[in-house]
RNA sequence: GCCCGCGUGGUGGAAUGGUAGACACAGGAGACUUAAAAUCUCCAGGCCCUCGGGCCGUGCCGGUUCGAGUCCGGCCGCGGGCACCA
């Protein structure tokens, strides 16, 4: 072999890994163990580009956790439950399980290829009957000590597809497959208790340093604590059974400014009312339709009906308020009713002005003059405020500390008490669909409820089942659902309904550490490997996934699981970025603009044109496209197609750029759309199967990494990949080179084995701070220096074997060619990681920048170890400095050893 | 509406408060070659220049500092998260 072949040495290394069996992880108490995590893959079909970075990244952790002494732990699974699957088997009439496996073979497949330092055989699925069941274990056991529980709740519900619709699947009010109006339903659902844990899933952020802020953030604003005030109004003329309402509210500081009193449709004296009352029931039920999305409600009008009821204020008994059933008001925040303060909130402002109700300003201003009737109405901030008349004569200040007041001057008077909420609500687990982990209870007519026993577990789910009809395909099974009821015996019914894929994937970090164990974990190998050191994963996952397992966590905690120092499983979190494409679209036959040429007029019509409904636009995949540099350095990008009819001859930029020409004349020409997330529908994707039979695993691994830093996204581009190829060709090339020479010892050798050491130090800090950009472009200039250098040939060996040492954390295959290239011992993805030597770090002369008052002037080269004063001597005598101070003595000499010296004037 | 983050060459991006633009892409010049590919060498922030160098420059305005891309305050722009949450 005489050049670099990727196909071959990755096979040839990959079947050396194997053969070692170096990525099995086994309890091992003599090493520290380092457990490290990507997020699992949904079983969509193929693999990503951005599987393709999330799993590197996770290798390069853990290859260099294997180079540094460390017991590694580096599983892969599949989150293989899910409505894809079941979309899939209703679309060509295939079986959910069938399709599911079918993708997870094609994607480990893919996956192999590149080389990860994966412990295989801890792989699972989520849907396999071993996983599930012993979720379904652990659900009996949250059941037992009451962290799982059923109620009724209103859900989205699709009428035709007769199914539960989560928020995102409603669309304009529509169901997104069947477009039937949902309606709003409430069903018997289990939810997990998350709420009870809320102050302690926000309290715990704290402990997570190794976590992005933005994330915890997120959770934090997720959770969302508020302290307010819960209090009465007392209804007058109330009708039995509500003599009162219960509002809380974060600004009872604004008390005094109250005009009316809102609840909302699902309140339960709105639903007394609705039930005397034909109007109230028409307000209600037309309330009620609103869709739950964000557009819904944004576009939503604030409707109230007056109810006729009147309250008074807490505050003073001759002041009554009327009450008013509103749509805007949600039944599960706070107490499902709100006192309306139009002064103050911008929604009951618009509220007061559409039913023509008072505007009270209880504020007064700092400075100027508010004007709370104005149009538009601007709500006063409280930071510019001082006091609030919360009673006649008596005021207190606003802000943070005004709400502790009136808090506790409400409650010194008996108007309610200050109450901590949370915006996190518990978790609805029930989905009325196939593909997912059945819940192990099952409905007796006597005894109602019951767990299933733990010895039936798993409770598989059914093979033979039709998706030809819409509905859940367990509730319509002839047989599956029929039982006997565990408790006594008599003929029961299985719950149908499957849980939440969320809860698959929330535990399954847990699973790896014992995935073959009786129980859901093994507490030993629990008690050794966790916790997960270092979790990777998209910022997509920020909230839900991330709270759910910290949830989980605690969870199995308390049910025996988990060991306490879990209670937290993920110690690090790193969120990557997406790999991003520019779009090819293809522009049509511009015949109907009725425009040639070019122009800005064209530009105009052209852009209407390209904007008009009727215009479905075309893509072009990256593969079917060229794209180059025109003569006016602008980038143009043509179909591949036409380029190759031109074959056996030589092609340059102006024959491209008059077939671009031709191209735009006929209105077809190809636009470069700039980066966007990669997407099948806009074609802008790349296959990494392609990628790697082209140019290897070790080129993709490396492009992937190099050019943007991990927490952001990165544009892949067929220059860039190929720039990376390039540059592991060379690496190769010079270590063959390196080893075929017999260049004596000689001078240079010290200054290369010093460059070689400053690399390792900069490397080594790279990686550990997820820096790979910056230690890529530190590899890349090492590469540089090694081969200009001029040393002997073992000195260049040396070198050229810590460069790949350095390397194998990225370009694991490329690392191990040369490193047995040049007599390296064993493997190595096992050699220990290198040390820079601090003496090696350290030059012998420093170049020392002069400044004068702050701008650099001149240059000095100075040994390094030359005292300070020293220093300022050569720097005063320096011609520039001379000139510069002109005789005069200078102000203040500053000299920063080993960096700058800067002369005062 | 509330909360958060980010603005550096043509591009992606480097830079513990200490020489801004490392490294790479795209670009330019050249060597080798019959030619191409491959490879190698060199140039490259902007504006001036007497070829020594000079001036300007990290979104804008101000501040702290001997020294600011970096710290502080205020704008402008872009991006993200949450959201009829009372």
């Amino acid at each position: 072999m005489s050049r670099y072949s990727a196909a071959e040495i990755e096979a040839k290394w990959q079947q050396a890994w194997d053969t070692a069996g170096i990525f099995r992880a086994r309890r091992d108490a003599t090493r520290p163990k380092y457990y490290v995590l990507e997020m699992f893959p949904y079983p969509s079909g193929r693999i990503h580009m951005g599987h393709v970075r999330n799993y590197t990244m996770g290798d390069v952790v853990a290859r260099y956790k294997i180079a540094t002494g460390h017991n590694v732990l580096h599983p892969m699974g599949w989150d293989a439950f899910g409505m894809p699957a079941e979309n899939a088997a209703m679309a060509s009439g295939g079986h959910p399980k069938d399709w599911t496996y079918a993708n997870i073979e094609t994607m480990r497949a893919q996956m192999k290829p590149l080389g990860l330092s994966i412990d295989w055989s801890r792989e699972f699925a989520t849907c396999d009957p071993e996983y599930y069941g012993q979720q379904q274990a652990l659900f009996l056991d949250f059941l037992d000590h009451g962290l799982v529980y059923r109620k009724n709740a209103v859900v989205n519900w699709d009428p035709v597809d007769m199914t539960v619709l989560a928020n995102e699947q409603v669309i304009d009010g529509k169901g997104w497959r069947s477009g039937a109006d949902v309606e709003r339903r409430e069903l018997t659902q289990w939810f997990f208790r998350i709420s009870d844990f809320a102050e302690e899933l926000l309290g715990a952020l704290d402990t997570l340093d190794n976590w992005p802020a933005k994330v915890r953030l997120m959770q934090e604003n997720w959770i969302g604590k508020s302290r307010g005030l819960q209090f009465a109004f007392g209804l007058i003329d109330g009708l039995e059974g509500h003599d009162r309402i219960e509002v809380y509210t974060t600004r009872p500081d604004t008390l005094m400014g109250a005009s009316f009193i809102g609840i909302s449709p699902d309140h339960p004296l709105a639903k007394r009312l609705e039930a005397e009352c034909a109007d109230v029931a028409a307000f209600c039920a037309e309330a009620r339709k609103g869709g739950t999305t964000a557009e819904a409600i944004e576009k939503a009008e604030k409707l109230g009906f007056d109810t006729g009821l009147r309250v008074r204020h807490p505050f003073d008994t001759a002041w009554e308020l009327p009450v008013y059933i509103a749509n805007f008001i949600l039944m599960d925040y706070g107490t499902g009713a709100i006192f309306g303060c139009p002064g103050h909130d911008q929604r009951d402002h618009d509220f007061a002005r559409k039913y023509d109700l008072p505007i009270i300003d209880t504020f007064l201003p700092l400075e100027g003059a508010h004007d709370i009737h104005a149009t538009p109405y601007v709500p006063l901030k409280s930071e510019r405020v001082r006091y609030t008349r919360l009673v006649a004569g008596e005021e207190i200040q606003t802000g943070e500390a005004g709400v502790e007041t009136a808090i506790d001057f409400c409650e010194a008077k008996g108007v309610g008490q200050g109450v901590t909420k949370f915006r996190l609500r518990d978790w609805g687990l029930s989905r009325q669909r196939y593909w997912g982990c059945p819940i192990p209870v099952v409905h007796c007519d006597t005894c109602g409820v019951v767990p299933e026993r733990k010895e039936n577990l798993p409770i598989r789910l059914p093979e033979d089942v039709s998706f030809d009809a819409p509905g859940n395909p367990l509730d319509r099974h002839p047989t599956w659902a029929a039982c006997t009821c565990p408790r006594c015996g008599a003929p029961a019914r299985r719950e149908t309904d499957t849980m939440d894929t969320f809860v698959d994937s929330s535990w399954y970090y847990a699973r790896f550490t014992a995935p073959h164990a009786a129980t859901p974990t093994d507490m030993a190998e629990a008690e050794y490997w966790m916790n997960v050191d270092q979790y990777i994963g998209g910022i997509e996952h920020a909230i839900l996934h991330l709270l759910y397992s910290r949830f989980f966590a605690r969870a199995m905690q308390i049910t025996g699981h988990l060991p306490a120092k879990a209670i937290e499983p993920f110690d690090a979190l790193f969120t990557q970025g997406m790999v991003t494409h520019s779009i090819y679209e293809l522009t049509h036959n511009q015949v109907d603009t009725g425009i040639a040429g070019s122009g800005p007029e064209a530009d105009t019509k052209f852009e209407e044109y390209r904007r008009s409904e009727t215009r479905l636009p075309t893509y072009l995949f990256p593969e079917d496209v060229i794209e180059f540099t025109d003569s006016f350095g602008e980038k143009k990008a043509l179909k591949r197609s036409l380029v190759e009819t031109n074959e056996g001859i030589s092609i340059n930029t102006q024959m491209l750029e008059s077939a671009w020409l031709r191209e735009f004349e006929a209105g077809t020409e190809v636009r470069i759309i700039p980066s966007a997330k990669m997407s099948k529908s806009k074609k802008n994707v790349v296959d990494p199967s392609t990628i790697i039979a082209q140019y290897g695993a070790d080129t993709a691994r490396w492009f992937v990494l190099s050019d943007s830093p991990p927490e952001r996204d990165v544009e892949w581009t067929a220059a860039g990949a190929e720039a990376a190829h390039r540059h592991l060709s060379r690496v190769w090339r010079l270590a063959s080179e390196i080893a075929q020479s017999d260049a004596p010892a000689n001078p240079e050798d010290e200054t290369l084995l010093r460059e070689m050491h400053k690399c390792i130090d900069d490397v080594t800090k790279g990686i550990d701070s997820f820096g790979f950009n910056a230690a890529i472009a530190r590899l890349y200039a090492f590469t540089n220096t090694l081969a200009k250098s001029q040393a002997g040939q073992a000195a260049k060996s040396t070198a050229a074997r810590t460069l790949a040492q350095l390397m194998s954390p990225m370009t694991p295959h490329l690392a191990e060619d040369v490193w047995s290239m040049l007599g390296g011992e064993n493997l190595v993805t096992i050699a220990p990681w290198p040390v820079a030597d601090p003496q090696m770090l350290i030059d012998e002369t420093v170049i020392l920048p002069i400044q004068i008052n702050g701008k650099r002037r001149a240059e000095i080269s100075v040994p390094a170890d030359l005292p300070e004063s020293e220093v300022e001597k050569i720097a005063l005598a320096h011609d520039a400095v001379v000139k510069a101070l002109d005789g005069a003595q200078p102000r203040k000499i500053i000299v920063v050893p080993g960096r700058i010296v800067n002369v005062v004037l």
